[in-house]
DNA sequence: TACTTAATAT
DNA sequence: GATATTAAGT
C-alpha cells in the first residue's frame, strides 16, 4: 500500500539480434524496498552533538523530511541520468550504496592474479543492516568477437530471492505440472531462460528426492536456501486436470505472492570469470529461526565472482549423503 | 517442440 | 566439489 511503482523501461541495445528478439528491459522499481519505518530516517542527525563538536565536525542544519526528500530525488535523477543504461552494455555497472562501499571491479580475463601483492582491499565486504546488501555487478567479458555475443550467455546465479520465487512458481503449479517452460513464463523474470529452469528444475527435484527419501525431518544445516525455502505441500499432486488443492486458496491460475509481472534481470556472473566462489553465507538472521523475512526487499542482484569472501549467496541444496542409494 | 537425463565446463 | 551449461535421448 502506498508503494510507489516508478519503472523506466527502455530497450537494450546490446543484448540479443540473433535469435531472440526480446528487448531486453531494464526497470527500475523500488517496489519491495524497505519502508520508511526501516530505515534509519536521513532526517536524523547521524553524528550525536557531543561529538560532532568534539571533532569539530560542522553541525549540519536539522533537515526536514522535505529536503530529504528533494536530496533523494535529485539523486535518483543523477543515478538515472549517469548509470541507467550500463546494465547490459559493456559498461561496468556497480551500485554503491549510499555509504562508501567499495565498487569492485572484476577482472575481465582470465588473469590469475590481478596483481602481486595479495592483500588488497578486496578483502572482504562487511555486510552490515542486513544481508540485503548486495551490489549487482556485471560485467562483459572482453569479447569482441560479434559472433560470440549472442552465444556466451553469462552465467546465472541462482540467488535466495530467485530460488524462492522459484519454488513458489513450482509449488503453486504443482510439482507434476511444474515443466520448465511453464515455470519459465510464471516466474517471468526477465532474461531467465527455459534451460536455465530446467537446469535448476533438475537440482531442484533431486533434492526433493533427497528430502523424501531420507525422512520427514528437515534438511542438513549445510545449504540455507534451500532448507529456508521450505517444500511447500502442494508438491506431491495437483494431477492432470487442475483442480486446485487443499488449501482452496488459488482457483487455478498462478497465485503469485509477488509483485505483478515484472522482475528485473537475474545476477549474472561473467563467462570467463570462472572461480570458486564458495560463499560462507552468514545467515544474519536476526532472529534465527523465523525463515526470512528481510529478502523480499532486493532484486535479484548479486555478483558471483572469485574473490569476494564473505557474501554473495549461491542456492545450494542441502547436502544429504545417500546413504543407501 | 519441449522435457528429462547425463555429460561437460566453470 | 559444487553449480550451471550444454548435449543427447525420448
Amino acid at each position: 500500500m502506498g508503494e510507489e511503482v516508478k519503472m523506466t523501461e527502455y530497450e537494450g541495445v546490446d543484448g540479443d539480434d540473433g535469435g531472440g528478439g526480446y528487448e531486453e528491459r531494464v526497470l527500475e522499481w523500488e517496489v519491495g524496498l524497505p519502508n520508511a519505518d526501516d530505515l534509519t530516517p536521513l532526517s536524523q542527525p547521524l553524528i550525536p552533538p557531543e561529538l560532532a563538536s568534539a571533532f569539530s565536525i560542522s553541525p549540519e542544519p536539522y533537515r526536514t523530511l522535505l529536503d530529504v526528500n528533494r536530496a533523494s530525488k535529485s539523486t535518483l535523477s543523477n543515478l538515472r541520468g549517469g548509470n541507467s543504461q550500463a546494465f547490459l552494455s559493456n559498461n561496468l555497472k556497480s551500485f554503491n550504496d549510499d555509504r562508501g562501499r567499495d565498487p569492485m571491479v572484476v577482472e575481465g580475463e582470465d588473469e590469475t592474479d590481478r596483481d602481486g601483492s595479495g592483500c588488497d582491499s578486496r578483502k572482504l565486504r562487511k555486510i552490515d543492516s542486513t544481508e540485503e546488501a548486495d551490489s549487482a555487478l556485471r560485467t562483459e567479458n572482453s569479447m569482441d568477437d560479434p559472433s560470440a555475443r549472442a552465444l556466451k550467455r553469462p552465467r546465472l546465479v541462482w540467488t535466495p530471492q530467485l530460488h524462492k520465487r522459484f519454488v513458489d512458481v513450482v509449488s503453486h503449479l504443482g510439482i507434476k505440472n511444474a515443466v520448465p517452460k511453464t515455470i519459465m513464463q510464471l516466474m517471468n523474470v526477465e532474461g531467465l531462460t527455459r534451460e536455465n529452469v530446467a537446469s535448476h528444475l533438475q537440482k531442484y527435484r533431486l533434492y526433493l528426492k533427497r528430502m523424501q527419501g531420507l525422512s520427514s525431518d528437515g534438511p542438513s544445516s549445510s545449504d540455507q536456501l534451500f532448507a529456508s525455502t521450505p517444500v511447500p505441500q502442494s508438491l506431491h499432486e495437483s494431477g492432470g486436470n487442475g483442480h486446485a488443492h487443499g488449501n482452496g486458496h488459488l482457483p487455478v491460475p498462478i497465485p503469485m505472492p509477488y509483485p505483478p509481472p515484472m522482475i528485473p534481470m537475474p545476477v549474472l556472473g561473467m563467462t570467463n570469470g570462472h572461480g570458486h566462489s564458495h560463499m560462507g553465507m552468514t545467515m544474519g538472521n536476526t532472529g534465527g529461526t523465523s525463515g526470512y523475512h528481510g529478502f523480499e526487499s532486493h532484486p535479484y542482484n548479486m555478483l558471483q565472482q572469485r574473490n569476494w569472501s564473505g557474501n554473495g549467496s549461491a542456492v545450494s541444496f542441502p547436502r544429504v549423503v545417500p546413504s543407501d542409494n
